[in-house]
DNA sequence: CGCGTTTACGTCGTTCGTAACGATA
DNA sequence: TATCGTTACGAACGACGTAAACGCG
């Protein structure tokens, strides 16, 4: 058995049963990857595939097994290496991160700025998507860190270090008749005109849905969209009220737009940045896990490195003691 | 980054550090051993070993956790091959067992009969030792299955299947004076005569001394010895009264000696049988553990395979249900 | 006939073992 | 000088890529 026979074997499985493909993407000959395959197969004394005349059918019961484990080993081939460049290239590397819109564009900026004073030489790639593009890509294996809000069920084989906290903000026109309430604004004024806000994925979001219903009441949702700025631009446009979270509002007075605060209308919000259970982070990760979770002390970090579990990591954070964000540009 | 570099790394560190020795443990040449473990290492680009002169000194801090990986790696790879075996030869492999020797005389000789039986080709290799020596035999990874009694604690890195519990009896010569009590024998009968018994290893049997311990007692214990047969014959030559498993104590009537039944005296033990947390079992082991275990259901022996932490397997079974052990040779 | 896999074969790089050398206590 | 690790070198092996054959739709 060689490594890299099961390289090969786990290519073949992640194109698609595949072997021309799988060769392409390890950039070597197809006959190559056929015969380790073969001689694989072989020395196991097992097929791993099932066959439809020459080409692969489907994966056996016994490959799925072998290929579950040949998953760990890569992935541990992986760790080795990562600790081994953290010894002799600690600040070289790249650093892969799957994000939502709002972490991209409100939150991450200022991060990924002093990460790059302090790392100017480890690219980053910042991948933007849906919670559930962010758990495909997580699968997919070619990302370093996840950052989300709620939905942790899809996220079951990462580790979520829980981030900072944030509200809503009502986003409305200059001028526009709920900014001249003499007292809080509530969910029943809201409940009276049409609403603009975040589409509603499977974890997150409903919260908001959840909120008016607590109160009997039905919200008239007109417009949703994956991002707070297209939100605004329809809130300029007058379509109506926006609901946004507050690290995107509080820009919005240089927008032509009025910010309502929220505080307490809606349930908090939390953000956590996950990696994958058993990897191995280099020195440069921690740096980045710790500029987007800045209450996490040193002697959390090292609980941190050594956690296996989500338990060992929850039981690390008092959620009421998480920092609270707002304002957008802001430094912490 | 090869397996045999790794598997060689790690024969070198379980070697003390000798490449020579690791060389021959691994049938192949030293220098091949040396240029391997450099070429790793040049690969890594980190030492592993500090040097003295030319000779390894120590394992540096990066080295050990290079090899925590690499171990898992090795381990994973021989569960691939373990899973392959079980496809193409089910009934052929080997089958090693560590444990005491009141298993290994009165309990195992039965369980290994029906076993052979059902498959004459896996050689069997039966190891015999203390707790501890278990335990080191178990660390040193040639074990597939520990069987004990008590001192849990020892064997963290196993998972434990509780298997049958038993009861201590009492052993004297025939006709001894406490065969000729009208009512059931106390502990303060037992504490007002010489006693033999085990002797008091970590975990297991100081449970003896804290029953007499807790009723105010201090017994008289003139001899100790590791297993039963020798218990028994200096019972026998009149040295005290012996107190041993009852798997071990139900012969005795053949040899001169008589049992005195101690349920209730002594808190019962419970023997467990152990395997390597994250170890791929063979079919056939599956069926030695249900031997030994002969409680489990099929439904539970599902749930033991997938069991990753004691806790998944500890909720499987209710001690009060536990089958008793008594009687030697007595199938259960 | 196109797509994908396997077979055949020549080339090249790697590993292995033997032998010689170097360093340490 | 005995022990242990490294260097050197030739032989054997194994992996890779090209070219060609095979099977299926």
């Amino acid at each position: 058995m060689k490594l890299q026979q099961l390289k090969y074997l786990l290519a073949i499985v992640d194109n698609g049963l595949n072997i021309t493909a799988a060769a392409e993407r390890m950039y070597t000959s197809q006959p190559g990857v056929s015969k380790q395959l073969k001689l694989l197969e072989e020395e196991l004394g097992m097929q791993l595939f099932t066959r439809k005349g020459k080409s692969l059918g489907d994966i056996t019961v016994g490959g799925l097994q072998v290929i579950d484990r040949a998953r760990i080993i890569m992935r541990e081939v992986d760790n080795i290496r990562s600790l081994a460049s953290d010894y002799y290239q600690e600040a070289e590397g790249s650093l892969s991160i799957a994000t939502t819109h709002t972490q991209a564009r409100y939150v991450l900026p200022q991060i990924v700025t002093e990460f790059r004073k302090r790392f100017p030489k480890v690219s980053l790639n910042l991948h933007q998507g849906t919670s559930e593009q962010i758990a495909d890509m997580v699968a997919a294996n070619d990302i370093d860190f996840a950052i989300a809000t709620g939905s942790n069920d899809l996220f079951e084989n990462l580790l979520l270090v829980p981030s900072y906290r944030w509200d809503r903000s009502i986003v409305v026109p200059k001028g526009h008749a709920l900014t001249k309430l003499d007292r809080k604004i509530t969910l029943q004024d809201l409940a009276e005109v049409p609403l603009v806000t975040y589409v509603f994925s499977f974890g997150g979001e409903s919260s908001l849905k959840r909120a008016f219903a607590d109160e009997g009441l039905k919200p008239d949702v007109v417009f949703t969209a994956r991002d707070a700025d297209v939100i605004k631009t329809y809130v300029r446009m007058g379509m109506g009220v926006g609901i946004v979270a507050s690290m995107a509002a509080d820009c919005a007075d240089k927008e032509g737009l009025q910010v309502i605060d929220a505080e307490g209308l809606f349930p908090r919000s939390t953000t956590w940045i996950g990696y994958r259970k058993n990897a191995v982070l280099r020195r440069y990760m921690f740096e980045f896990l710790q500029l987007v979770a800045p209450h996490v002390s040193s002697q959390q970090l090292d609980d941190i490195r050594r956690a296996t579990s989500q338990e060992d990591i929850d039981v690390l954070f008092d959620a009421s003691e998480l920092p609270l964000r707002g304002g957008c540009d802001e430094p912490l």
